[in-house]
DNA sequence: TACATGACTCTTT
DNA sequence: CAAAGAGCCATGT
């Protein structure tokens, strides 16, 4: 029926989130990662939900960046700048514009 | 059904 | 190291 499909992606979405409420502060972790364990196919659906569900807010969805170390633009922080301030307060260290995954990173590859 | 659009990623210049 | 192009797939029109 018509609810089946948006059951599976309540599940999914809740699972999305379970994942970055895990990430540690003074860590960050990859689209890509999330999407993984999230069980998704496209890195793209992880951001698709953060833009798209409100919950969003109630997470700490600053500590989700891109593969190669670099933040988002365009995000709800406001501007690209207020992701990259938050993560400083936590500890994060930035290297020109990106965080070293190798120490930072949540999960290691 | 078809086409455009992304809080993406990888490879190649 | 930055930029461009291809691949990706859920969503919206």
């Amino acid at each position: 029926m018509l609810y089946y499909k948006l059951m599976i992606d309540q599940k999914v979405r809740q699972r999305v989130f379970e994942l970055i409420k895990a990430i540690p502060p003074g860590k960050v972790a990859t689209y890509k990662q999330i999407a993984t364990l999230a069980g998704l196919k496209n890195p793209r659906q992880v951001g698709h939900i953060l833009r798209t569900d409100p919950a969003a807010t109630n997470y700490p969805c600053h500590r989700v960046i891109h593969a190669d170390g670099t933040v988002a633009d365009g995000t709800a922080f406001g501007e690209r700048f207020g992701q990259i301030v938050r993560l400083r307060q936590e500890g994060v260290v930035f290297r020109g514009r990106k965080v070293k995954l190798d120490i930072f990173g949540w999960i290691q590859p």
